[in-house]
DNA sequence: CAATCGATATACCGATCGGTATAATTTCCG
DNA sequence: CGGAAATTATACCGATCGGTATATCGATTG
């Protein structure tokens, strides 16, 4: 792998996902992004194969790593409270380090069913919610009252976090740690009583 | 009016309803729309002007009836339980009644900032979000421990509400009021504590 | 009945869409 | 250095994009 090859393919893979971001995965011709990143349409061919591959790579090299953390956060320990604000702050490290692919990923969330995009990034959300959904399994183990709700629990959960990043953000701010541990002591009182 | 002028204006907005939360306002063409409507292109530019007026129309004559039943639920009546469970059972009575609509509403909730759709949809979006905020304000005066955090749980709410919409639609069935009632229990047990 | 006016269709606009055939160029390896 | 393989650009494809000029249609009204 050349040194102007990497250039390109990450020129391309930079300039995309900001453009997404700020536009839309149908909102972005393929030739603005080759255009700015400098290059030309059968360079991005080349590398990616179509605008498809390009999201999906985009996806693969930069939000797999973050669900390798996501998965570590909700590790069961049988302490349901640690473990939810270890995960609130994986969302809110994502956000923050990596504003412009968490973005992108929650835009495409609630996305038409049968837009390409949210097909593509169908597979992301849905092993988030596995996880999630997997962390209340195993807590209902423990907290009987659980059962039967940890789906409802997982859902609840993740619309809240979404939403508490999505309100900082719109403010230009971000959530401190203080504000996630507030926001999980809410949330796990609500579900003890 | 004529009878056929209203049949043809309102074939459009209904097939333009569903074909955007199907597949996302950019997802859909023009012709696409008035071909499923019967109708041709300039029958759909004489009545809407634009396909962004078209959007416009579609959110002003059906979500703007709603946004009037959310504010008077969300009335302060000193009962923060009350009002907070009328609220979410608005929510859950227009994905139930308009599920096509509420789709189309919540996808362009967080969709990329810079997009057409997005930017017409913000305004209801930022209504909704004052309608709760002055929900909690008023709330904060009884229970003063929800001082400075009135938008947050605002947020919260919302993204709550939400989140468990889209799982028990992803899942072929609609919230039931126990349901409602129970989420609303938890998240304000959350705050009291 | 005739004139009018809103509603609709035919046919078209330039621009952009995602994608590609071909060829020139660069890089790597022996 | 020579040849092969990977990379990139020029130039182009048909299809579709949102939008419109013009004309016809049909209902209302004087």
């Amino acid at each position: 792998m050349s040194a102007s090859e990497r250039d390109n393919r990450t020129a391309i893979l930079e300039r995309a996902e900001e453009l997404f971001a700020r536009s839309g995965y149908d909102g972005v011709g393929v030739q603005e992004i080759v255009s700015a990143a400098g290059v030309t349409k059968p360079t991005l061919y080349h590398h990616f194969g179509s605008k498809r591959g390009l999201l999906e790579t985009l996806l693969r090299e930069r939000l797999s790593p973050w669900l390798s953390e996501l998965e570590s956060a909700a590790e069961w320990d049988r302490d349901l409270t640690g473990c939810l604000t270890r995960v609130a702050r994986a969302y809110v490290q994502l956000a923050r380090t990596n504003p412009v692919l968490y973005r992108l990923h929650l835009g495409l969330w609630f996305g038409s069913p049968d837009a390409e995009a949210t097909r593509i990034v169908q597979p992301y959300v849905e092993l988030q919610s596995a996880i999630l959904r997997g962390l209340f399994d195993a807590a209902s183990a423990s907290h009987g009252n659980m059962l039967g709700r940890q789906a409802a629990y997982a859902a609840s959960l993740l619309g809240m976090i979404n939403a508490r990043i999505a309100l900082a953000d719109s403010a230009g701010v971000a959530l401190d740690d203080h504000d996630v541990w507030l926001m999980i002591q809410q949330f796990s009182y609500g579900i003890y009583t």
